[in-house]
DNA sequence: CTGGATCCGCGCGGATACTG
DNA sequence: CAGTATCCGCGCGGATCCAG
Protein backbone atom coordinates (compact mmCIF):
# COMPACT_ATOMS: atom_id res chain seq x y z
CA UNK A 1 0.00 0.00 0.00
CA UNK A 2 2.74 2.32 0.92
CA UNK A 3 4.96 3.37 -1.76
CA UNK A 4 8.47 1.13 -2.16
CA UNK A 5 9.79 3.42 -4.99
CA UNK A 6 11.12 7.04 -4.83
CA UNK A 7 7.46 8.06 -5.99
CA UNK A 8 5.41 10.81 -4.07
CA UNK A 9 3.05 9.35 -1.55
CA UNK A 10 -0.25 10.52 -3.42
CA UNK A 11 -2.37 8.23 -4.55
CA UNK A 12 -2.94 7.89 -8.22
CA UNK A 13 -5.88 7.71 -10.28
CA UNK A 14 -6.35 3.80 -9.80
CA UNK A 15 -9.43 2.48 -10.55
CA UNK A 16 -12.43 3.20 -13.06
CA UNK A 17 -15.50 4.92 -11.84
CA UNK A 18 -17.23 1.54 -12.10
CA UNK A 19 -14.73 -0.44 -10.09
CA UNK A 20 -15.02 2.64 -7.88
CA UNK A 21 -18.99 2.60 -7.42
CA UNK A 22 -17.90 -1.02 -6.23
CA UNK A 23 -16.20 -0.25 -3.71
CA UNK A 24 -18.76 2.18 -2.42
CA UNK A 25 -21.09 -0.47 -2.17
CA UNK A 26 -18.85 -2.73 -0.55
CA UNK A 27 -18.36 0.09 1.65
CA UNK A 28 -21.84 1.04 2.41
CA UNK A 29 -22.06 -2.43 3.48
CA UNK A 30 -19.53 -2.39 6.00
CA UNK A 31 -20.12 0.99 7.90
CA UNK A 32 -24.51 0.45 7.76
CA UNK A 33 -23.66 1.59 11.66
CA UNK A 34 -23.37 -2.12 13.29
CA UNK A 35 -21.25 -3.99 11.18
CA UNK A 36 -17.90 -3.13 12.05
CA UNK A 37 -18.67 -3.41 16.02
CA UNK A 38 -20.80 -7.01 15.08
CA UNK A 39 -17.91 -8.14 12.76
CA UNK A 40 -15.35 -7.26 15.51
CA UNK A 41 -17.28 -8.91 18.41
CA UNK A 42 -16.80 -12.15 15.98
CA UNK A 43 -12.95 -11.87 15.99
CA UNK A 44 -12.73 -12.68 19.26
CA UNK A 45 -14.41 -16.16 18.11
CA UNK A 46 -17.69 -18.08 17.82
CA UNK A 47 -21.10 -16.19 19.78
CA UNK A 48 -24.47 -16.92 19.97
CA UNK A 49 -26.91 -14.97 19.38
CA UNK A 50 -27.84 -13.23 22.80
CA UNK A 51 -24.36 -13.46 23.95
CA UNK A 52 -23.94 -11.23 20.97
CA UNK A 53 -26.65 -9.21 21.90
CA UNK A 54 -25.60 -8.80 24.82
CA UNK A 55 -21.99 -8.18 24.14
CA UNK A 56 -22.95 -5.35 21.78
CA UNK A 57 -25.51 -3.63 24.36
CA UNK A 58 -27.27 -0.80 22.74
CA UNK A 59 -27.86 -2.97 19.02
CA UNK A 60 -31.77 -4.05 18.74
CA UNK A 61 -32.75 -7.52 17.83
CA UNK A 62 -33.52 -6.80 14.51
CA UNK A 63 -30.50 -4.93 13.73
CA UNK A 64 -28.91 -7.56 14.68
CA UNK A 65 -30.04 -10.58 12.68
CA UNK A 66 -30.42 -8.76 9.72
CA UNK A 67 -26.68 -7.55 10.09
CA UNK A 68 -25.72 -10.90 10.38
CA UNK A 69 -27.69 -12.00 7.42
CA UNK A 70 -25.83 -9.81 5.20
CA UNK A 71 -22.77 -10.86 6.63
CA UNK A 72 -23.62 -14.40 5.73
CA UNK A 73 -24.57 -13.41 2.27
CA UNK A 74 -21.39 -11.25 1.79
CA UNK A 75 -19.35 -15.29 2.77
CA UNK A 76 -18.16 -13.30 6.24
CA UNK A 77 -19.48 -15.02 8.54
CA UNK A 78 -20.77 -18.86 9.30
CA UNK A 79 -23.96 -19.60 10.49
CA UNK A 80 -24.15 -22.93 12.81
CA UNK A 81 -27.59 -24.65 13.74
CA UNK A 82 -27.62 -26.75 16.54
CA UNK A 83 -31.56 -27.93 16.55
CA UNK A 84 -31.48 -28.62 20.35
CA UNK A 85 -34.53 -27.54 22.55
CA UNK A 86 -33.88 -24.21 22.77
CA UNK A 87 -32.47 -23.71 19.67
CA UNK A 88 -28.81 -22.91 19.57
CA UNK A 89 -27.42 -21.10 16.79
CA UNK A 90 -23.17 -19.64 16.75
CA UNK A 91 -22.03 -17.20 14.58
CA UNK A 92 -18.30 -17.41 13.64
CA UNK A 93 -15.96 -15.54 11.11
CA UNK A 94 -15.27 -17.28 7.88
CA UNK A 95 -11.49 -17.10 6.85
CA UNK A 96 -12.62 -14.20 4.26
CA UNK A 97 -14.29 -12.38 7.08
CA UNK A 98 -11.17 -12.31 8.97
CA UNK A 99 -9.28 -11.42 6.01
CA UNK A 100 -11.59 -8.53 5.63
CA UNK A 101 -10.26 -7.43 9.04
CA UNK A 102 -6.92 -6.47 7.57
CA UNK A 103 -7.94 -3.24 5.36
CA UNK A 104 -10.59 -2.38 7.90
CA UNK A 105 -8.13 -2.23 10.94
CA UNK A 106 -5.82 -0.18 8.57
CA UNK A 107 -8.59 2.03 8.18
CA UNK A 108 -9.58 2.06 11.67
CA UNK A 109 -5.88 2.57 12.82
CA UNK A 110 -5.57 5.87 10.31
CA UNK A 111 -8.25 6.90 12.01
CA UNK A 112 -7.33 6.76 15.25
CA UNK A 113 -4.04 8.18 14.66
CA UNK A 114 -5.45 11.23 12.85
CA UNK A 115 -8.39 11.49 14.73
CA UNK A 116 -6.75 14.60 16.11
CA UNK A 117 -5.69 16.16 13.13
CA UNK A 118 -9.62 15.70 12.34
CA UNK A 119 -10.51 17.44 15.53
CA UNK A 120 -8.73 20.08 14.81
CA UNK A 121 -9.36 20.49 11.13
CA UNK A 122 -12.83 20.52 12.71
CA UNK A 123 -12.16 23.16 15.29
CA UNK A 124 -11.21 25.54 12.84
CA UNK A 125 -14.00 25.22 10.95
CA UNK A 126 -16.47 25.31 13.62
CA UNK A 127 -14.45 28.93 14.02
CA UNK A 128 -15.56 30.30 10.98
CA UNK B 1 -0.99 -3.23 8.52
CA UNK B 2 0.42 -6.74 8.00
CA UNK B 3 1.99 -8.80 11.10
CA UNK B 4 5.48 -7.93 11.10
CA UNK B 5 6.25 -10.78 13.58
CA UNK B 6 5.31 -14.20 14.05
CA UNK B 7 2.08 -14.13 15.04
CA UNK B 8 -1.11 -15.57 13.70
CA UNK B 9 -2.19 -12.81 10.72
CA UNK B 10 -5.98 -13.22 12.83
CA UNK B 11 -6.36 -9.49 13.82
CA UNK B 12 -6.68 -8.82 17.56
CA UNK B 13 -9.48 -7.07 19.60
CA UNK B 14 -7.47 -3.92 19.55
CA UNK B 15 -9.84 -1.35 20.36
CA UNK B 16 -12.39 -0.71 22.74
CA UNK B 17 -16.25 -0.36 22.24
CA UNK B 18 -15.99 3.87 22.22
CA UNK B 19 -13.06 4.00 19.84
CA UNK B 20 -14.64 1.05 17.73
CA UNK B 21 -18.24 3.50 17.75
CA UNK B 22 -16.07 6.51 16.69
CA UNK B 23 -14.51 4.45 13.82
CA UNK B 24 -18.11 4.10 12.79
CA UNK B 25 -18.89 7.29 12.67
CA UNK B 26 -15.86 8.09 10.31
CA UNK B 27 -16.43 5.11 8.09
CA UNK B 28 -20.52 6.55 7.79
CA UNK B 29 -18.93 9.77 7.09
CA UNK B 30 -16.70 8.70 3.57
CA UNK B 31 -19.05 5.72 2.24
CA UNK B 32 -22.20 8.33 1.93
CA UNK B 33 -22.58 7.31 -1.69
CA UNK B 34 -20.20 9.95 -3.31
CA UNK B 35 -17.73 10.71 -0.73
CA UNK B 36 -15.74 8.29 -2.32
CA UNK B 37 -15.88 9.25 -5.93
CA UNK B 38 -15.23 12.76 -4.77
CA UNK B 39 -12.62 12.26 -3.07
CA UNK B 40 -11.09 10.24 -5.94
CA UNK B 41 -12.09 12.70 -8.19
CA UNK B 42 -10.24 15.62 -6.25
CA UNK B 43 -6.96 13.21 -6.11
CA UNK B 44 -6.55 13.89 -10.03
CA UNK B 45 -5.74 17.55 -9.34
CA UNK B 46 -7.46 20.53 -8.07
CA UNK B 47 -11.26 20.95 -9.85
CA UNK B 48 -14.39 23.68 -9.82
CA UNK B 49 -17.77 22.83 -8.97
CA UNK B 50 -19.54 22.16 -12.31
CA UNK B 51 -16.29 20.75 -13.74
CA UNK B 52 -16.48 18.11 -10.59
CA UNK B 53 -20.37 17.61 -10.95
CA UNK B 54 -19.76 16.87 -14.65
CA UNK B 55 -16.99 14.63 -14.14
CA UNK B 56 -19.05 12.48 -11.73
CA UNK B 57 -22.34 12.65 -13.79
CA UNK B 58 -25.24 11.18 -11.68
CA UNK B 59 -24.57 13.12 -8.58
CA UNK B 60 -26.78 16.33 -8.01
CA UNK B 61 -25.70 19.59 -6.70
CA UNK B 62 -27.17 19.53 -3.75
CA UNK B 63 -25.67 15.95 -2.63
CA UNK B 64 -22.15 17.84 -4.32
CA UNK B 65 -22.10 20.82 -2.35
CA UNK B 66 -23.01 18.97 0.76
CA UNK B 67 -20.53 15.87 0.02
CA UNK B 68 -18.14 19.08 -0.30
CA UNK B 69 -19.15 20.87 2.54
CA UNK B 70 -18.58 17.94 4.93
CA UNK B 71 -15.29 16.94 3.26
CA UNK B 72 -14.10 20.72 3.96
CA UNK B 73 -15.37 20.23 7.59
CA UNK B 74 -12.91 17.72 8.11
CA UNK B 75 -9.78 18.98 6.65
CA UNK B 76 -9.83 16.56 3.87
CA UNK B 77 -10.78 19.53 1.30
CA UNK B 78 -9.96 23.24 0.90
CA UNK B 79 -12.40 25.57 -0.99
CA UNK B 80 -10.68 28.87 -2.36
CA UNK B 81 -12.97 31.31 -3.86
CA UNK B 82 -11.98 33.60 -6.44
CA UNK B 83 -14.73 36.67 -6.42
CA UNK B 84 -14.59 37.59 -10.43
CA UNK B 85 -17.58 37.33 -12.39
CA UNK B 86 -18.50 34.78 -13.34
CA UNK B 87 -17.72 33.68 -9.65
CA UNK B 88 -14.94 30.48 -9.39
CA UNK B 89 -14.70 28.43 -6.69
CA UNK B 90 -12.09 25.57 -6.29
CA UNK B 91 -11.76 22.43 -4.36
CA UNK B 92 -8.33 20.39 -3.53
CA UNK B 93 -7.51 17.83 -1.18
CA UNK B 94 -5.11 18.31 1.83
CA UNK B 95 -2.38 16.99 3.29
CA UNK B 96 -5.00 15.10 5.61
CA UNK B 97 -6.99 14.07 2.62
CA UNK B 98 -4.95 12.80 0.08
CA UNK B 99 -3.12 11.17 3.05
CA UNK B 100 -6.48 9.66 3.85
CA UNK B 101 -6.48 7.92 0.40
CA UNK B 102 -4.06 5.21 1.34
CA UNK B 103 -6.01 3.39 4.02
CA UNK B 104 -8.92 4.38 1.64
CA UNK B 105 -6.84 2.58 -1.36
CA UNK B 106 -6.11 -0.34 0.90
CA UNK B 107 -9.48 -1.18 1.53
CA UNK B 108 -10.20 -0.61 -2.12
CA UNK B 109 -7.56 -3.07 -3.27
CA UNK B 110 -8.90 -5.45 -1.18
CA UNK B 111 -12.00 -5.55 -2.52
CA UNK B 112 -11.08 -5.42 -6.13
CA UNK B 113 -8.58 -8.80 -5.15
CA UNK B 114 -11.09 -10.23 -3.41
CA UNK B 115 -14.57 -9.62 -5.64
CA UNK B 116 -14.35 -12.88 -6.81
CA UNK B 117 -14.80 -14.77 -3.40
CA UNK B 118 -17.37 -12.23 -2.42
CA UNK B 119 -18.88 -12.82 -5.54
CA UNK B 120 -18.86 -16.50 -5.48
CA UNK B 121 -20.44 -16.70 -1.85
CA UNK B 122 -22.99 -14.51 -2.61
CA UNK B 123 -23.66 -17.00 -5.54
CA UNK B 124 -23.45 -19.76 -3.20
CA UNK B 125 -25.81 -18.08 -0.33
CA UNK B 126 -28.00 -17.13 -3.31
CA UNK B 127 -28.61 -21.00 -4.17
CA UNK B 128 -30.14 -21.92 -0.83
C1' DC C 1 -33.41 -19.08 22.72
C1' DT C 2 -33.64 -17.39 18.02
C1' DG C 3 -35.55 -14.91 15.40
C1' DG C 4 -39.73 -13.18 11.87
C1' DA C 5 -43.66 -9.64 11.09
C1' DT C 6 -45.40 -5.22 11.57
C1' DC C 7 -45.74 -0.32 12.51
C1' DC C 8 -43.67 4.02 12.51
C1' DG C 9 -40.62 8.22 12.81
C1' DC C 10 -36.72 10.31 10.86
C1' DG C 11 -33.18 11.54 7.83
C1' DC C 12 -30.87 10.70 3.22
C1' DG C 13 -30.93 11.91 -1.17
C1' DG C 14 -33.38 13.33 -5.70
C1' DA C 15 -36.05 17.08 -8.32
C1' DT C 16 -37.13 21.53 -8.94
C1' DA C 17 -37.07 26.49 -8.43
C1' DC C 18 -34.68 30.45 -7.20
C1' DT C 19 -30.41 33.77 -6.04
C1' DG C 20 -25.83 36.55 -6.15
C1' DC D 1 -20.96 29.89 -12.28
C1' DA D 2 -21.91 28.27 -7.73
C1' DG D 3 -24.66 27.45 -4.97
C1' DT D 4 -29.31 27.80 -1.32
C1' DA D 5 -34.29 26.64 -0.35
C1' DT D 6 -38.05 23.65 -0.45
C1' DC D 7 -40.72 19.68 -1.16
C1' DC D 8 -41.11 14.79 -1.05
C1' DG D 9 -40.56 9.65 -1.43
C1' DC D 10 -38.15 5.87 0.33
C1' DG D 11 -35.56 3.04 3.19
C1' DC D 12 -32.94 2.59 7.73
C1' DG D 13 -33.43 1.47 12.13
C1' DG D 14 -36.07 1.26 16.73
C1' DA D 15 -40.11 -0.80 19.36
C1' DT D 16 -43.26 -4.13 19.98
C1' DC D 17 -45.62 -8.37 19.34
C1' DC D 18 -45.62 -13.08 18.03
C1' DA D 19 -43.81 -17.91 16.67
C1' DG D 20 -41.01 -22.37 16.38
Amino acid sequence: MAPQDGTRRVPRHREDTATCEHISRMLARISDKWTILVVRTLGKGPVRFNALKREIGAISQKMLSSTLRDLEENGFVTRTVTPTIPPQVEYALTDLGRDFLNPVYGLADWVVKNSARIEKARAVFAAK
